[in-house]
DNA sequence: ACCTGAACACCGTTCAAGT
DNA sequence: ACCTGAACACCGTTCAAGT
């Protein structure tokens, strides 16, 4: 904080500078984009500096992931109750997920890494909040971060599909549920049912559904023994 | 099933057979170890004939999840309740990604896709047995299975990374619960206190534990109104 | 200390050429 | 119809050489 104040040249390699650029070229061109030459490019550097910054590929995905998260939650509001606490913190991170879809993706890849653990951590914190018991807070945080996880992933390979094939989100799922309702009719009769609805469907307001089904039987365990 | 009964020649390509020796390299070597290079020199061909079987690497990655997921839930009990039938179909999926870990990943990669199909189908029909209304089905179904995937996820990375370190399961979760006891107090409170306690939980019953927080709150909506 | 950029050891995928 | 295997267009990562 105190010496080297601000770097005095514009251009000088940092750490913050190569994960603000990843940022962008993820933003831009998704996860395949980010490449060590498209990002040495974008920098104006060689390939070879990158690496005396970061130590491979995995540490530049979840730095960035990290990144958006940290700044994520810091901006979800504090003073509320726990079970509104955790409901904020999940839909804004739903939000982020939704604007920076890689984010999905880099998070299921890095299982205990800071970005997981700030999540969980705040999750920690408001479960604690809510009355469940010590030895059950463990697995209730899990569960919601698991939850969490499992529909950023999906979400993230939503995006990822629908930019392989080149089509928006609404005509790839539109496609999926074409085939989901040509699947055999005795086989699958519930995917059947559900696949004309599939168009039509807020991916957010389900995600919050199914939190709810989550918080409401927290909420029953905590208050149940 | 009529016409070209069984290959006569006991090492004609086939779709089932790169898809079996897929398997294998997966379970044995892991989803990087899975290479059409690797692939082709198992089977004694070229690389290039594999394409004449198989669309891609994401196709190839599917089929042999789907193989895996299709055995897994055929051989899950009939005769129970709703209830018990779901915790049995998503105890046996957990089973199989503890076995093949890459099922985790592939699963997270295949959103629509059959296999992911097939384990939302057998969900559908039990929440509907459960008595859940219909047009609450789609959203409960969704939970379940976001959940299901999250955890999948986080498995299979855990044994990616911990493949990738050269070091067992336990090592890695004891390297993990360290870094979270050296993280900052007043920042991590919850997660320092739950670290020491990383190395001895039992992932199965945790996984179990939160599938019954969901379902208790499915319980409860299905009753509720 | 920090950066350069060629080189290494790989990838998935294609495609002319074979049978 | 099915297979071969060289070739193409990439990757992440390393490392001698520069400043």
């Amino acid at each position: 904080m105190v010496k080297n104040s601000n770097s005095r040249r514009e251009d000088s390699l940092t750490r913050e500078r190569i994960i603000d650029a990843s940022i962008d070229i993820l933003d831009g061109s998704g996860e395949s984009g980010l490449t060590f030459r498209a990002l040495a490019q974008r920098l104006a550097t060689g390939a070879g500096a990158i690496y005396y910054h970061i130590d491979n590929k995995g540490d530049l995905l979840t730095s960035a992931c990290d990144t958006i998260v940290a700044r994520t939650l810091q901006t979800t509001a504090p003073d509320t109750t726990p079970r509104d606490a955790i409901r904020a913190a999940a839909l804004s991170m739903f939000d982020a997920i939704d604007a920076h879809p890689w984010i999905g993706s880099a998070l299921n890849q890095a299982p205990g890494q800071l970005p997981v653990v700030r999540i969980m951590e705040r999750l920690g914190q408001q479960v604690a909040a809510m009355g469940v018991p010590e030895d059950a807070q463990w697995s209730t945080v899990s569960a919601l971060l698991s939850y969490i996880l499992g529909v950023s992933g999906q979400n993230a390979a939503n995006a990822h599909y629908g930019r392989a094939r080149g089509v928006d989100r609404s005509t790839f799922l539109a496609q999926v549920a074409t085939a989901w309702s040509e699947l055999d009719a005795d086989a699958y009769p519930f995917t059947r049912r559900v696949a004309a609805g599939l168009r039509e469907h807020d991916d957010r307001r389900d995600f919050d559904v199914g939190l709810d089904l989550i918080l409401n039987g927290i909420d029953a365990a905590a208050r149940g023994r």
